[in-house]
DNA sequence: GCAAAACAATTCGGTTCCCTAAATTTTAGA
DNA sequence: TCTAAAATTTAGGGAACCGAATTGTTTTGC
């Protein structure tokens, strides 16, 4: 079979099987994927504006704007207009946000670990390979 | 640094590389990917009940049948009671979708080749392999 | 034979995540 | 000062899901 046939089969495969990935490690979490994503961001960011955060997150402002929306409401996400340039607005991660993010990041963790204690030794360095293998090459599609 | 670590930080890159892959893939078509897939699940079984449809693509069969809803008022899918046990629905490609899913096939081929030749040729490889080994390995998760 | 249970699909109301376009507020520039 | 630009929010909408309730249809168990 043709390489690209052969891609042209995987990628559902791929998506299907990453998705399977996710609900497993994110499952009982008090967050979304997505909003845990968008709070880990701010978290790494320390502070940041909306649009900052929405160019990181690739999604458009507005969406963005959305979903701090939820995060504040929840009190995970603390907002507050910038004193320098006060159409600006700073984003950060409350306290209660810092623990979710510790509380959560070691639960996912720890399924990655169960999840992966379940493959032999062996299966576990060429998962670890291929993942690599693949986010390199990847990556350079732009 | 850990095993389980590494994963973790891959996991979001591999599903960031992949959602773009999947927006150049199928940028300009006239289904979404998700119809896509659909119409194509359809296509491939021939001839299927809406629970079945539904199994087959992970969702809810109320989910599926919205989206068979969608795929019928566009005319690529055809719906009809079936007379074996009226309780079922059989649900089938038109002449007007395998059409679609001819082009569209074909569309997504040719637009995977492109990628992969921005490659060089020892990368398709890499990439290939790579893409095989996590298909093997992550369907071993149920 | 027929009422109750099981089945297949649909409808309904809801959520999440995303979008564009328009409005709002603030700042900066001519 | 008046206008243009910048940062965000609001409004409206669409796709893709879900569970629960509903509508028909068939099976079953008495």
């Amino acid at each position: 079979m043709e390489k690209i046939e052969r891609i042209a089969r995987l990628y559902p495969a791929i998506m299907r099987a990453m998705g399977r990935l996710r609900s497993m490690l994110h499952e009982g979490m008090d967050l979304s994927y997505n909003q845990f994503k968008m709070l880990l961001s701010i978290h790494d960011k320390g502070q940041c504006s909306l649009n900052s955060l929405a160019c990181d997150l690739n999604i458009a402002m507005s969406s963005a704007s959305e979903m701090v929306e939820k995060l504040v409401n929840l009190g995970f996400v603390g907002r507050s207009v910038d004193a320098e340039n006060r159409r600006r607005v700073i984003i950060y991660a409350t306290d209660q946000g810092k623990a979710l993010i510790r509380e959560l990041g070691d639960g996912i963790v720890e399924n990655y670990r169960v999840l992966l204690n379940r493959l032999p030794e062996k299966d576990q360095e060429r998962l670890v390979d291929a993942l690599e293998t693949l986010v390199d090459i990847l990556d350079t599609f732009e």
